[in-house]
DNA sequence: GGGCTTGTTTTGAATAACTCAAAATAACTG
DNA sequence: CAGTTATTTTGAGTTATTCAAAACAAGCCC
C-alpha cells in the first residue's frame, strides 16, 4: 500500500498544479484538510505542528489566504466564528451551521441556483454570487436540549 | 415642527418598551441607527461621542448587544466586514455587499421563504432561520472599474 | 548537481474588533 | 426622595489575524 490517506504525492501534485510551490508546510496543511472540512486556522495549526515542527501560526495563515487565493480551498466566515476552510471547492454549495455548538455542515442548493441568484431588487448591484447560511439544531443539541 | 428627525421621545419609547432603561447613550445610539443602516460599532461610536461626550466604545458595544438581544436592532457579520447593525428588524430580509467597496443594501426574498429554508439535505439540522447574502458590484463600482 | 532567483517561512511586533470586570453613576420603583 | 438595580466608565485583556524584515528553500538554468 503506497496510500496512507491522501498520498502526499497527490496533495503535493494539487499544490504544483495551482501554481504554488511545494513545501512540507503546505502538504501537511492540505493534508488536514482533506480530512476534516470546516476547520479553524488555530486547529490546522495544532494539526500541523506535530507532522512539521516549527510550523508557526503566521505560516499556517499564510497558506491557508494563499490556497484560498489560488482556488484551492474556500473559505467562510458563519457569525460568532472565526474563519472555516474548506477542500470542497467548485460548486457554490451551503452551510448549516449549529445554533447550540457551532457545528457545521455542506449543504447542497436546493433549487439549482436560480431562485437564490435572483433577489427580486438588487437595488442595481450585479450579482455575483449568493452565500446560503442556514442555522438550526445539529442532532447532538436537539437529543440535549429535548423540547 | 416638534420632530427633528425621530422625536428622542419617540426613541425613548421604543427602548422602553423593550424593556430597557432609557439612557442617554441609548437614545442617542438608537437616533444613529435611524439615520443610517449597515453601520458598524465604531461609526456609530463616532456619532454618538459629540451628541453625548463622555461616551465610550464599550459602552457603544453594550448597548447594540443589548438592542440586538432586545430585539430592537439586528446585527449581521459579512464576512471581511465588523459586524453591522441596522434598525429594520422582524422581517428576514436579506443582503447585497458591494465586492468593491463593501456597500451593504437589503434585498426582500425573492420567493417567500419557502425555497431557501428548505435545504436538500439538512444532515438532520432543524434549521431555524436561512440568512442569504449576495456578492456583487455597486453600481458606482461597476461605473469606476468599466468592462 | 550547484548557483540563483524568487517565493515561503520564521520571528517579532502590531492591529482590529471585541469582551471582561470592578467601581462609579444614574434610572426607575415605591 | 431614597433605595435597588441596571448602565456606563475606566482600565485591562483576548482572539483572530495582519504586517514586515530577515532567514531559508524550491525549482529553473546551465
Amino acid at each position: 500500500m503506497t496510500t496512507e490517506r491522501t498520498d502526499a504525492t497527490a496533495l503535493a501534485d494539487s499544490i504544483r498544479h495551482a501554481g504554488l510551490r511545494v513545501t512540507e508546510p503546505r502538504v501537511a496543511v492540505l493534508g488536514v484538510l482533506e480530512n476534516e472540512s470546516h476547520i479553524e486556522a488555530e486547529r490546522v495549526f495544532r494539526a500541523v505542528l506535530p507532522l512539521v515542527p516549527g510550523t508557526s501560526v503566521q505560516a499556517v495563515h499564510g497558506i491557508l489566504a494563499a490556497f484560498t487565493q489560488a482556488g484551492l480551498v474556500r473559505r467562510i466566515e458563519p457569525a460568532h466564528s472565526p474563519a472555516l476552510y474548506e477542500r470542497r471547492v467548485g460548486d457554490n454549495h451551503h452551510h448549516v451551521v449549529c445554533t447550540g455548538c457551532g457545528a457545521v455542515e455542506d449543504v447542497d442548493c436546493t433549487v439549482g441556483h436560480s431562485p437564490c441568484l435572483t433577489p427580486s431588487s438588487s437595488g442595481g448591484f450585479q450579482i455575483q454570487t449568493a452565500e446560503v447560511t442556514f442555522w438550526g439544531l445539529c442532532p447532538a443539541c436537539q437529543a440535549a436540549v429535548p423540547a
